[in-house]
DNA sequence: GTCTTTGTTAGACATCTATCTAACAAGAAA
DNA sequence: TTTCTTGTTAGATAGATGTCTAACAAAGAC
């Protein structure tokens, strides 16, 4: 099984999370993360209507943008908001993907 | 002389204004334009490393997100900051791009 | 009027991106 | 072992995007 690579924040800029978050369907996925409040959630928990291939594409860069964080259990992979580290990095982001309807 | 359109920022989803930063060119303008603390800019006076026809073409898509103000002033255009329209559809946007290093 | 300044438009082009289908991988269940 | 579940990888493709050059437009300066 391969190690999934979970960059620094410090690494992330924030042209780059903003990149990630221009998308609908990850904008999305960041949505329905902050409302799970912090919980994990499984990729086929997840409501989206494309392809589990293109979702699984829109996940990696998610992750390799710093904002998610994935492990392996059994045949799921459970997926999560890096919260904390992305507060300390880009304060105020989450509250404002959280506000903005 | 065109009209230049200037969406209403409600019409602006935040996916769109995260698209249009989420590129190196339009969040080093936006950038400039908080630099400028509310002050208007000439295209002219901005800097960047690509044609000014590229660089117009940035403009304008930050024009149609609704993030920056453009209007003619003899063969200048004069840009600023939507800031009051933009920390009302998207508080705490504006303050994460300053703080952001 | 002619030239200069400032920026836009048109067209072309290479690359990036979102998407799909089909095949694969790995763990769990039977 | 065989099958089911869950998700990834590979390859293809259409469309979006960033970039350029060249031509144009409009206002000011000479």
């Amino acid at each position: 099984m391969e190690e999934l690579d979970h960059p620094n924040l410090s690494q992330i800029s924030l042209e780059q999370a903003m990149k990630a978050l221009g998308d609908p369907v990850r904008l999305s996925v960041v949505k329905q993360l902050l409302a799970a409040k912090g919980e994990e959630k499984a990729c086929g928990t997840f409501e989206y209507s494309i392809t589990k291939a293109t979702f699984s594409h829109h996940l990696q860069i998610l992750r390799e943008a710093g904002l998610i964080f994935m492990r392996q259990e059994g045949t799921k992979k459970m997926t999560s908001l890096r919260l904390k580290e992305i507060q300390k990095r880009f304060p105020g982001l989450l509250d404002l993907i959280t506000q903005t309807k």
